[in-house]
DNA sequence: CGCAGCGCCTGAAGGC
DNA sequence: TGCCTTCAGGCGCTGC
């Protein structure tokens, strides 16, 4: 479940690994979410960029290489093979950077520059949560356009990019909201811009948050699931109040909250 | 246009 | 022991 954090460990390794080599073969699983790989042959990566969740590969011909991790998605230098390789590119010299995904969540695209009509979330979504044109006020408005919980809304990526379950439950715990309220106060989405950069920054700064698949670029663990305070943690007491957290289902989708410090109205 | 519901995927874990 | 069910969940798509 690579989440901005997660997604920006990546990209902070690949970075260095790849950025000025050429692509110069390549192959990918024959499905439409990730045979568009081999579209990037021929040209060399200019910069390694993110936005929210997405990688942004840039080609010196002009075009993206676009690229999100699903929920089990991994980028690594490795040659070896196995059955959940989707993608490999070889690069100029000599190593070959390789996507897996056991469950094909992820997807690949190579696209003119800035063009993301065939990805809407990418297309839609709302600023990266470091850039300064995200400001509580950013978000208060965000929100006063919807009318679906706030959870929800975060999952969207349109008032904020980059948040996912994890990290959504963790900063609405942090700010004291409750998950399935359908709107906020102008004080509870100050508290909320705040704590959605602090959670998104310690989970940066501990390499990302491994609980089942995730992997840095050089195949190791993140450590921030030692660091979560409400993801996960139903029935254990609350590290603020020592109410016991609950959890339960909003859209579809496992959240776990205090009762006490999040509370309903 | 926004929202809600569904399907995509597969391994791990739990029940009987 | 082994089979079956449930769960994890980001995002694209569809229907209202």
């Amino acid at each position: 479940m690579p989440e901005l954090p997660e997604v920006e460990t990546i990209r902070r390794r690949l970075a260095s690994a790849v950025t000025g080599r050429r692509i110069v073969g390549g192959e990918a699983h024959s499905s439409a979410k990730f045979a568009p790989a081999t579209a990037a042959i021929g040209a060399a990566i200019s910069t390694v960029d993110r936005r929210g969740k997405y990688l942004l590969l840039a080609l010196d011909d002009g075009r993206d290489l676009v690229v999100h991790l699903g929920m089990t998605g991994s980028l690594a230098l490795d040659d070896s093979s196995d059955p959940y390789v989707r993608a490999r590119w070889q690069l100029d010299d000599g190593t070959t950077l390789r996507y897996r995904d056991i469950r094909r969540f992820g997807r690949i695209a190579v696209v003119p520059r800035g063009d993301y009509a065939s990805m809407p979330t990418l297309a839609a979504q709302g600023p990266d949560p470091f850039d300064e044109t995200f400001t509580p006020d950013s978000l208060w408005r965000a929100t006063r356009r919807s009318t679906a919980r706030i959870k929800t809304q975060l999952l969207s990526q349109r008032p904020v990019a980059g948040v996912g379950n994890i990290y959504a439950d963790e900063a609405l715990w942090r700010a004291g909201t409750d998950p399935a309220r359908r709107s906020i106060t102008r004080a509870q989405a100050e508290r909320l811009h705040g704590a959605i950069r602090e959670v998104l920054a310690q989970g940066i700064a501990n390499g990302g948050t491994t609980l089942r698949d995730y992997r840095t670029f050089d195949g190791t663990t993140g450590t921030n699931q030692h660091a979560l305070d409400c993801y996960g943690r139903h029935g254990e007491p609350c590290n603020r109040c020592g109410t016991t957290l609950v959890r339960r289902v909003i859209d579809a989708r496992s959240t776990t909250h205090c009762p006490s410090c999040q509370p309903r109205r």
